[in-house]
DNA sequence: GTGGCTGCAAATCATTTGCATATAC
DNA sequence: GTATATGCAAATGATTTGCAGCCAC
């Protein structure tokens, strides 16, 4: 617990039990959950744990670059405790939301445009490999 | 007005005004719209607009491949007409979308991994050329 | 001690659903 | 004539807001 006390710290971040929480729960499930989702499990052993708490301190998280939210599904924001920049696969039959590593050496031509980049998002949606192979096992 | 009739007869879909005009104006607005511009502009001229016939139209356009739905916002639908395959940059300041042209020769890296890629969307964020001009003369 | 955090309830906003009527073909 | 589209109102679901009391520092 304490790699997570001191993440708050080194951002001046008021140390409570629903941060730390939350905190090791992205840590330790690397499956981008939705915010009912942090909520629904972390209240089983935090009672009064509220969902406005969960959204008030992601929203933390996230303004402190601890964590990012990603919106592949489009109708929900999704969290992500990863520090590399990477991208994510949406799988259509699993719907698991899977990392994915992915250099796309060409982004110098958009900043020749003049764009200034401060975000990027790679979002790939169809059948993960695992679905793909049971999908072929039926054929 | 004969070119959207056409896409519709092409997709066994029946033609109505709404549909006609929803496609004509995705087909001369290339602004991203969300479905709240896409039916308050439209309403002025057809009144009797609703906008569950929006959503309804959008989704049918979306299933048969005419349009695409983009969600770079995260908590807005915004849809699109344009075929090739490209790309989004959102801009922080003035908050237009533009279409961002860029290949990525590493996909073949993930589809070799197993992946099936059925969608793809690329989503940048920062500042466009326009705005990154204007801040530089500010200071 | 105090300002920021938590948690509840109510509000908001995009989207979906149920259903009666209207319309394309 | 019939199946499908339209449009209204109500429901849903994610997220935000207002605010009183609590807790970290």
């Amino acid at each position: 617990m304490d790699q997570y006390l001191q993440i708050l710290k080194d951002n001046n971040l008021k140390v409570t039990p629903q941060r730390l929480c939350i905190l090791k729960y992205l840590d330790t499930h690397h499956t981008h959950p939705t915010v009912e989702e942090i909520y629904k499990v972390l209240k089983k052993k935090n009672p009064s744990l509220s969902k406005t708490t969960v959204y008030n301190t992601l929203e933390i998280l996230k303004n402190h670059h601890i964590i990012h939210a990603i919106s592949i599904t489009g109708h929900e924001q999704r969290y992500d405790l990863r520090k590399e920049i990477h991208h994510h696969f949406l799988c259509r039959i699993c719907g698991t939301i899977q990392d994915i590593d992915l250099k796309c050496p060409n982004i110098k031509q958009i900043q020749n445009l003049g764009y200034q980049i401060e975000e990027m998002h790679g979002y790939f949606k169809g059948l993960c490999p695992e679905c793909q192979k049971n999908k072929g096992g039926l054929q």
